[in-house]
DNA sequence: CGGCAAACCTGCGAGC
DNA sequence: TGCTCGCAGGTTTGCC
């Protein structure tokens, strides 16, 4: 999926389209997502007028009237578009279809089916399951390098698996987990508890450079990712490490090397991070 | 509680 | 050309 620059990238792309738009129309292709949709998903929100868009996390929220918002997560492959004319009956990975007035469609799509949406009071959503045990916000001003050196210092997990975590601070993924850590100059399987205060203020440094960065260009199109426009965000373009095992560093030219955590790959440069 | 693997799915590219 | 295998922007669960 998309993480936190994609995420945001989508929220800005539909807002302008579906604020003070009515819901007219709800077309639920298949309900079989992470979540299941429950049977009265289209009925909870026709009807409804949306207000504001609002990202938490990788969390997209939809604040509508009536005290309702529709939470929606993009999963590993999800993503919303907006559309001026009735969407394709044939793709069949568009699984929800929401009309709006002004012949608007928010489409969402998720051939992985890893995303959901759910329907909520708005004043309920700090105790959303999902959301109760999120982390800060690395964009917030407020979020520092101490604020990540509290989250991390105590645990002993690699200090990638450490900033993945959602707990620890929100959004960051994979793709940018790397990034950062190149950027900070920190080798990925360090345990977290063994990260010195100047390094926890360098790498929240470059958590929040690599995510602003990213946002500024569209988020990262790799696979599905695509804006609410349809078009492909380019940060893909920046990255020194993501995805380029045996291409040479861009500080150094040493070859990118790849390890496995936790499942995941990671992406670095054996000379430039310690 | 911590840490890791597996599960949830489909699609695509590499390699044979 | 066509198959199989491995891997993919995430989160949750369940097992040691």
């Amino acid at each position: 999926m998309p993480e936190l620059p994609e995420v945001e990238t989508v929220c800005r792309g539909i807002a302008p389209h579906i604020t003070d738009k009515q819901i007219v129309d709800v077309n639920v292709r298949n309900p079989h997502l992470r979540i299941p949709l429950p049977q009265d998903f289209a009925a909870r929100i026709t009807g409804l007028t949306v207000k504001t868009v609002s990202r938490r996390a990788k969390y997209i929220c939809i604040h509508c009237d009536k005290d309702t918002s529709l939470i929606i997560h993009l999963g590993m492959s999800g993503s919303l578009t907006i559309l001026t004319n009735p969407p394709s009956a044939h793709n069949k990975h568009d699984h929800v279809i929401i009309q709006l007035s002004h012949e608007t469609y928010l489409v969402y799509r998720d051939p992985r089916r890893f995303g959901f949406m759910a329907v909520k009071p708005t004043d309920m959503l700090p105790h959303f399951p999902s959301f109760t045990r999120l982390g800060p916000e690395p964009l917030d001003k407020e979020w520092t390098g101490e604020e990540l050196y509290n989250a991390v210092h105590h645990k002993n997990t690699a200090i990638k698996i450490a900033i993945m975590d959602q707990q620890s601070v929100v959004g960051v993924g994979n793709i940018y987990a790397c990034e950062a850590l190149f950027l900070a100059g920190i080798h990925p399987a360090r345990p977290a508890s063994g990260i010195t205060k100047p390094e926890t203020t360098r790498l929240a440094q470059a958590i929040k450079r690599v995510l602003s960065d990213a946002i500024a260009s569209g988020g990262s199109t790799l696979r599905d990712y695509v804006r609410s426009s349809g078009e492909a965000g380019y940060f893909q373009h920046h990255f020194n490490v993501y995805g380029k095992k045996g291409q040479l560093c861009p500080n150094c030219n040493t070859p990118i090397a790849i390890i496995r955590q936790s499942g995941r790959s990671t992406f670095f440069c054996t000379h430039c991070q310690h």
